[in-house]
DNA sequence: AAAGTAAGTTTACCATTGTAAACGAATTAT
DNA sequence: ATAATTCGTTTACAATGGTAAACTTACTTT
């Protein structure tokens, strides 16, 4: 089993179809149609059209099941939400990471169980820690290089 | 002096133009185009048509400086990453967001300053933390809906 | 004053995305 | 078998975004 490299950006719109895939595993058009005409308040058409871009991409596949598709995802939510969170980090300089970690866990609402599972995973980013997290920046675009002279 | 609300969504090519106008607070042109011409290697054209639209869109100001502009940034840093971030979490179920902030976590390299603000940070979540996070997902976008029943 | 140059504005153009109607094939109901 | 329904495909169209040339002013240099 290969594991496929999704380069494909996925669109609002299109995100809204897979987390009912992701939400129900294998689904028809139908299926999505129902809950994202509520949701949504798409034509059906509108959703056809987005299961079809989504196929045509390689993030959902088909199989038949008599005479309609059945979809599936090609690529698992977890992934996907990786791929997405990253852009966010891409956007700012390396030592700034930290700073939008915390203001994500201050602007949001967490569990008991959340809390002690992020303090084993911060534990455990201790042994690999760095004294100081390097700047990726290009000069001109993150104050790091001002302190250097 | 009045908060400005920006829901303007500040896209990729306007994010990089942004970065040297935070970085260096007050800006020309001539700034922008000299960091991002070798980064991006765009030409002066796109830059400018950037800085128009960013002006268009009130995330910049102007100030005229002798015959030029001076460029000054009308939202924070913090703020547009703030924002930028919130995105990712609309996509998700908020049962969810714990683990994702663990995989971001998982995912950078963080100083042991970075380390001890966040055990800070979490420290404090626990006096507002909740037995379990309430979904928030309309039935069908996510599986939580199925352990009710 | 004339010519050159730098800076901002207008136009332009294509790809992607959101949104949806129309069409065609297959299936089920009459 | 015929009509109605269902489901996927094709076509469409406007808005946004990436990318940039052309144009216009207003300085600056000679």
């Amino acid at each position: 089993m290969s594991t496929i490299e999704f380069n494909t950006h996925i669109t609002d719109a299109e995100w809204e179809v897979m987390r009912v895939v992701w939400a129900n595993d294998r689904v028809t058009s139908k299926k999505v149609i129902s809950v994202l005409q509520e949701k949504m308040d798409w034509t059906q058409s509108t959703i056809k059209t987005i299961l079809g871009r989504l196929v045509g991409k390689g993030v959902l596949n088909t199989e038949h099941e008599g005479r309609k598709f059945i979809y599936t995802a090609n690529i698992e939510e977890t992934e996907a939400v990786r791929d997405y969170a990253e852009d966010i980090f891409n956007r700012i300089c390396n030592k700034k990471v930290g700073n939008v970690i915390g203001s994500i866990i201050e602007d949001h609402v967490l569990s008991f169980d959340d809390i002690d599972r992020l303090e084993k995973i911060l534990e455990m980013k201790k042994s690999f820690a760095v004294e100081e997290v390097d700047c990726n920046c290009p000069e001109g675009q993150c104050e790091c290089h001002l302190h250097h002279h």
